[in-house]
DNA sequence: GATGAATGAGAATTCATTCAT
DNA sequence: AATGAATGAATTCTCATTCAT
């Protein structure tokens, strides 16, 4: 990689870690260019070399965070060489409850944006992310249950568990995540 | 009441109104108070009369219309005296899904809007909501499970719905609202 | 005096020490009329019924807190019975300064504005104003000097008092005002 | 200088002269920034890149022509070789006056505030300040005053001249300046 | 006399975007 | 490719003043 290469995605990168951090602790509205760009170090100009706008590079930013959250979230839950569905999706989702529950400003962001849509925007740019459908029909593929009936069940799943988290973490309603948990996963454990 | 009285009501409701509509329809960040005072037909400094900024208005509005549809779908509900809880519940869940199939702008406007919190919130100001949960304890008061756990799954189902209808009758993720009904209340059944 | 006559002074006074006291804490550009008669508890309007606008009410306090120092030291001057006219002046320039110093707010309010000109309007309407002449006139009468040149001295005198009290007692500058006081007092010695 | 560099200076130095124009004219609190932007023909946002806001354009203009006047008054007065302290500063005093004089706007502009502190702060900034205070320095050199009481001497008379002329050529309390011009140097000659 | 809701002009300030260097 | 000065439209918000009650 040239050196002119290595300078922009280093541009790049600093003007992405600095607008998530702005866009954590500020909020989004209160986030400007000029903001980002002053504490990424470049040029104002610079920063439409790159992105849009601000809601561009906002994209960019959860698409990247929330598929790189699931792929892990995944892996963790491969390596543990699970036998039984349930298991295998009590142990996913409590991955990422703990990951959101570590990373509050994490969750405010990308509440709301962890769904269907941008995992399937994400599976043709991350590679991982249709490994994490395949993953569930394997599990699931002796039930008697269609695929597409599976598929929006984890949909269902993946939205309750956003919207509790949310709710739990950031808003402690109605009542803190370690309340929450047993009720969530028991509700979980109806469902599949 | 005073004509000064019926007045201020007037020139408050007007801009209640019009900022819904605004919000609706254009959406939040691109509404700006201009655009409300002059649809509403009042001079900028009154919408400082009634209200601190765009986000007091819009957050009293959330407030109003989720209280009012809760409201709604419990007196629809009550109405039917239904004898168990599951036809109860899903009936109440039936009547807030259509009502949001059928003003998809109320559904982006409150989205995931419709939570615990603005609940408790809205139980201090509008009569009305603390009935709603004692409605559905009623129901629930031969269950071996306690109160606080009704309380709970409650706000998970009601999370749910939310977080599945803007999915799917706003994105039509991952399929429309009348392929996903039955899943869902397919899940709820499991649920409670 | 009438109930309704007493109300009125009521309100003008509660007026008259709500401005004084914003004018004096927040300072004069960002003291708005809605400040001054939340503070008074009166509406809006009845501002209008007693001053023409801030500035008017301004005027009038300075006319009043400055005429009333001036008779105040004066006085306190005529109670010591002093026999000759350096002791007098130095001791009712002294009581002038002490009471800056103690009173900083109405330093910076009356600054620049404790003024010939204002004496002069005083002496209209605060009877005991144009003692303060006679009085040093008197003290000078033996005097070879014309009385024009007394009165432009004394003026000097007062021009100079209120600068350097204002530099030293509210930015310290050159230094505070007991190390200024001796060089002042000497410098006020030679000029009579 | 670069040609950007040479323009940035130009738009500063178009903001300064016409906020100093409009200031002595309109006066500071019915100047606007807008009233500043239309006349330098700059835009809006130009103003936010060299000034706080009005404030900070004020004093910087303060500064400077109070700066510039001290050291217009030095210069002269050195060039006249006086042989002692009282002719110089008689003079230095007298070129002041009649600047002012001359220049109404900028008595009321920068009234009493060529003062110690402006003078002190502006000595960073604009050289040839401090060489003021030597040159009246070197003058008393031979005096068995001490230096401290020289500076605070010079300061008083400073304020005391700032103090008279702006009564006296601006409001012509208690007299025109001419008037004064002689009781005000025999005040000066008394104190030195 | 007193009130205070309503006004709307206008002030301050921000900010995405452009473009000459 | 990178810069950052400049733009000016747009937005928020204030506030003196009026006037019907």
């Amino acid at each position: 990689m040239s050196k002119v290469q290595k300078n922009k995605i280093k541009k790049e990168s600093s003007l992405i870690s600095s607008a998530f951090e702005l866009f954590s602790t500020k909020g989004i509205n209160e986030t400007s260019i000029s903001n980002i760009v002053h504490k990424a170090g470049v040029a104002k100009g610079t920063f439409y070399l790159y992105f849009k706008d601000k809601y561009d590079i906002l994209n960019k930013i959860i698409l990247n965070k929330s598929s790189n959250l699931l792929i892990e979230s995944m892996n963790a839950t491969k390596s543990k060489n699970f036998t039984n569905y349930e298991e295998s999706v009590l142990f996913f989702i409590d991955y990422i409850i703990e990951y959101f529950n570590n990373n509050k400003f994490m969750l405010k962001l990308i509440y709301k944006n962890l769904s269907w849509g941008i995992l399937k925007k994400a599976s043709n740019e991350y590679e991982g992310i249709h490994e994490i459908y395949d993953f569930f029909m394997t599990l699931y593929k002796d039930s008697a249950i269609n695929q597409q009936d599976v598929e929006k069940t984890l949909f269902i799943i993946i939205e309750l568990v956003g919207s509790v988290c949310y709710s739990s973490i950031i808003l402690n309603e109605p009542d803190n995540i370690d309340k929450m948990k047993p009720i969530l996963f028991d509700t979980i454990k109806k469902i599949i």
